[in-house]
RNA sequence: GGGCCGUUAACUCAGUCGGUAGAGUAUCUGCCUUUUAAGCAGAGAGUCGCGCGUUCGAGCCGCGCACGGCCCA
């Protein structure tokens, strides 16, 4: 990036300047010692520092600068916080303050100094020895008003993290929410692993996938839209409970809350059925929050949510008709169906099959109302193709979906073992796709044989940890709870 | 894909009726050893997103495009 600007052209001139007279602008050999939260800890329990603080030895980016001729008050910035420092010239010496003279904020500076209160009350450093540890040759962002651009806040997220806090809390959020969940499974005895993000067959989900090419083996491989036909391959390994957390690439539209590559956390559990999930997934939900939020009660937006178990239970039929508004009479009957849908202006494919209507309707009708945790119940096999049938009724499948805040968060159902009604389930995949429905599923033959070898009953569950993130950070935007989100280059 | 809004100095933003581009911060110079959006005095800094059109004259009006935000599909 070429930058003709005066601003830029100075910040460089400068830094040459001080090279020049010998300085290295870019030395590796001040070693930190403590960080900004070393200090605070040690204020408190050392209630106040009167007979004299201990050496703190720290660096970090400054970030604010108030001068004073031969003083300055400025501020840096570690990974643990912020803290002002006071420098002197007759502390640190005219030769090191003529140095700290050049320090522009934005740069890296390593201090060596002692605890004290300013006249108005904040604790600061007392710099003795000074050192510049990285030179800046662009500057930050206004100090008052900060970034606000958001397309500069996510292209540049480096300049969001530096300038704005919250934007650093929720990631740190983020990181702990991912930490919980690992450490809840983990604690049950499941086992963390990895499977192919190229696959061969994209399977596992209704979804549109990437292709790419690998040139040595001359084959189009698929970048995964889901782990779950190789966790499943697992399980049958005999790994009985086994989790990931990983990315999965939807090549579908960008929206606030949609990115094409995504984080997932899959798991599945051997002799457990949707009903043990149900009841698993409420523990683990509170488990993460009380670890991230310390409290089971979430503010997302104008709602309050209690994650206090037990959540409640509606099946699909019951949510459409009492929250839906969907007359009872018409579920049996696809032309009326249709009708309904349209007078709510949800747009139909005349080839879309019963269970796939019922899903339109209930995405648009009923799920913006779920506001509460919920877990709806009694999925149409149709559209439920690799999950158990219910033994009551085979046209429903033993099969949950969860929904916090009008958004669906997990999904979750008995797995199906049966390797003939596997094969059959995804027989009418196929011919979905032949009649033109470009999100069926792919035949997996493959993973038709490795069920042929006998799976254990199980359960398995896939959870959008990037909505959590947002339930958890009352973020709006999925691209505020991920680092780089997908922009068109410029 | 559609609708609305935005794009002006490094950052945050003004810009009237179409008449040679403004502020604050930042930068540079000078003064300043307890400030915290420090203060005082002075200076420099612009491809007004890009292109075409209308006009004597366009940051402003029209058309197209690009990127972004929100909403809808």
């Amino acid at each position: 990036m070429q930058e003709t600007s005066e601003v830029i052209r100075k910040c460089h001139e400068k830094a040459r300047s001080m090279a020049a007279d010998g300085l290295d602008l870019y030395p590796n050999d001040f070693k930190v010692e403590h960080t900004v939260s070393d200090i605070w800890r040690s204020l408190e329990e050392n209630k106040e520092i009167e007979e004299g603080s201990p050496i703190f030895i720290l660096a970090g980016r400054v970030i604010s600068m108030r001068r004073f001729g031969k003083a300055a008050f400025f501020h840096i910035l570690d990974r643990t916080g912020k803290i002002q420092a006071y420098i002197q010239q007759n502390e640190v010496g005219k030769e090191s303050y003529a140095i700290f003279k050049k320090i522009d904020r934005g740069d890296y500076v390593g201090l060596k100094g002692t605890v004290f209160q300013t006249k108005t009350g904040e604790w600061s450093l007392l710099v003795h020895e000074f050192f510049l540890v990285a030179k800046a040759i662009r500057p930050l962002p206004e100090k008052f008003h900060g970034l606000k651009d958001p397309e500069k806040r996510y292209r540049q997220r480096y300049l969001d993290l530096i300038m704005n806090q919250n934007v650093r809390e929720i990631f740190l959020k983020r990181s702990l929410i991912v930490q919980a969940f690992r450490n809840f499974l983990v604690d049950r005895d499941f086992c963390e692993v990895e499977t192919p993000m190229m696959q061969p067959i994209p399977g596992g989900a209704e979804a549109k996938p990437f292709k790419t090419y690998h040139n040595a083996l001359g084959m189009e491989l698929f970048l995964r839209i889901a782990p779950e036909l190789y966790l499943k391959r697992l399980v049958i390994g005999g790994v009985e409970r086994v989790f990931e957390i990983n990315r999965n690439f939807r090549n579908e539209g960008i929206s606030t809350q949609h990115n094409p590559e995504f984080t997932m956390l899959e798991f599945y559990q051997a002799y457990a059925t949707y009903e043990d999930l149900i009841k698993l997934t409420e523990e683990m939900f509170v488990f993460v929050a009380k670890e991230v939020l310390g409290d089971t009660t979430i503010v997302y937006q104008d709602n309050e949510i209690n994650l206090n178990p037990p959540w409640q239970r509606m099946t699909l039929y019951d949510a459409l008709t009492t929250l839906g508004g969907m007359p009872p009479e018409i579920l049996d009957d696809k032309e009326k169906m249709i009708a309904f849908a349209t007078e709510h202006t949800i747009p139909l494919q005349k080839s879309h099959r019963r269970g796939k209507i019922l899903a339109k309707l209930f995405d648009v009708l009923v799920e913006p109302k779920l506001i509460q945790p919920t877990f709806i119940t009694g999925y149409p096999t149709d559209i439920s193709p690799l999950s158990r049938k219910n033994s009551s009724d085979p046209s429903l499948t033993d099969r949950f979906e969860l929904f916090i805040a009008g958004r669906e968060i997990a999904n979750g159902f008995s797995e199906l073992n049966d390797p003939v009604d596997q094969k059959e389930r995804f027989l009418q995949q196929v011919a979905d796709r032949d009649a033109g429905d470009e999100e069926a599923h792919y035949m997996d033959a493959e993973y038709i044989q490795a069920l042929e070898y006998g799976m254990p009953p199980a359960a398995g569950e896939g959870v959008g940890i990037d909505r959590v993130v947002m339930l958890l950070t009352n973020a709006l935007s999925i691209r505020e709870v991920i680092f780089f989100p997908h922009l068109k280059n410029k």
